[in-house]
DNA sequence: GTCTATATAGAGATAGAC
DNA sequence: GTCTATCTCTATATAGAC
């Protein structure tokens, strides 16, 4: 509303990105400051320590999954749209060559501040609460078929698309594409056919 | 074979937990030095660089891999025992709560030196070389049972390998044992009831 | 092979002027 | 709300004595 975007919120947006790309621990202050032309000490006045940047970060990430899920959990829904938009975020991180939030907590888990390892399990649990939900009335609905039970089913696919996303780093040939296939595969959902011979 | 291990060694083992416990970005020399009562010089005479020492815990890695998988990439073998010993490397991982070398490499990715990414690739190459060829085989005898190619299976198999792992550090309950649940009906092998109700 | 001592650079953070 | 200046701590790394 104000000018262009305030301050805080560039700061939390290049943050958030450089979180993505290299790691909570692995930005400094100086890489938000030197390329929005400012100065350290404006980072500390609007996120007094490192640990309120973080926290803010997760919880904008907390903020957008409920305002996303919200009303599925309530009234339910087609659950498809929902799937396929989880596919299709872990796609784009992978292009902007990003890991996802819950990678950014799990793998400094023991070096980051207590108060960021509550916002992110919280997170987890939220994401894994809505997951079950979905697969779970996907299955009831007949669009997706699967054994067991949902919530073994949402934590399968959860670790994959996270994992799928780490490994496609580390490789030219996308290891996440891979990744969905076989999820889809394991849910009954038709596999884009990749035209064989 | 000199007293109790030399130097090198404990220096070694004590900087792949710490890399597995907290990422390589996580430990300084001052955490090994310590506990170990030596100086960090001593660290350096032995690792020149950090990259040194990084690079020497890959490549042990990589030479465990290929003693453990050489007989079997050439002369085939049973593959259900290197499935479940792949199953318990990972839950040895969950239990002393560290994450893979691959999650190790890849969380880091573009904050590390060029030639750990070298080896990092080259890991996880013969890692997806060696589970593939299981896969392969297990389906080709019929003790392994699933659809589509064993490239997009292992691939598959090991990104939720590794997402379920860093998934548990982030909740109490069994992440790890319940994406393994599902690797196992995917792969058509028996699944330990929960001996339901 | 390990030590002491030191160099150098970078981190997160704070005080106080504007 | 952003600046300059400074503090403190910790990091990796090196030189040279023992």
């Amino acid at each position: 509303m104000g000018t262009a975007t305030d301050t805080k919120t560039r700061i939390l947006d290049l943050a958030e990105r450089l979180a993505r790309h290299k790691g909570f621990n692995g930005f400094s202050y100086r890489d938000i400051s030197e390329p929005l032309g400012i100065r350290n000490a404006a980072i500390h006045y609007h996120f007094p320590s490192k640990t309120d940047l973080g926290l803010a970060l997760i919880r904008r990430y907390r903020d957008l999954l409920r305002s996303r899920t919200r009303r599925f959990m309530k009234e339910g829904g087609d659950p498809l749209p929902h799937l396929e938009a989880l596919f299709a975020s872990y796609e784009r991180l992978s292009l902007d060559q990003s890991i996802c939030p819950i990678s950014i907590v799990a793998v400094d888990y023991y070096t980051l501040p207590e108060p960021m390892l509550n916002e992110g399990k919280q997170f987890v649990d939220e994401t894994l609460a809505w997951l079950t939900r979905v697969l779970e009335v996907g299955r009831d609905r007949g669009v997706l078929r699967f054994d067991g039970e949902p919530r073994e089913k949402a934590i399968g696919t959860l670790a994959a698309l996270q994992g799928g996303n780490q490994i496609a780093r580390l490789r030219e040939d996308d290891a996440l594409q891979q990744t969905i296939t076989e999820l889809r595969r394991g849910l009954g959902l038709p596999v884009a056919s990749p035209a064989k011979d």
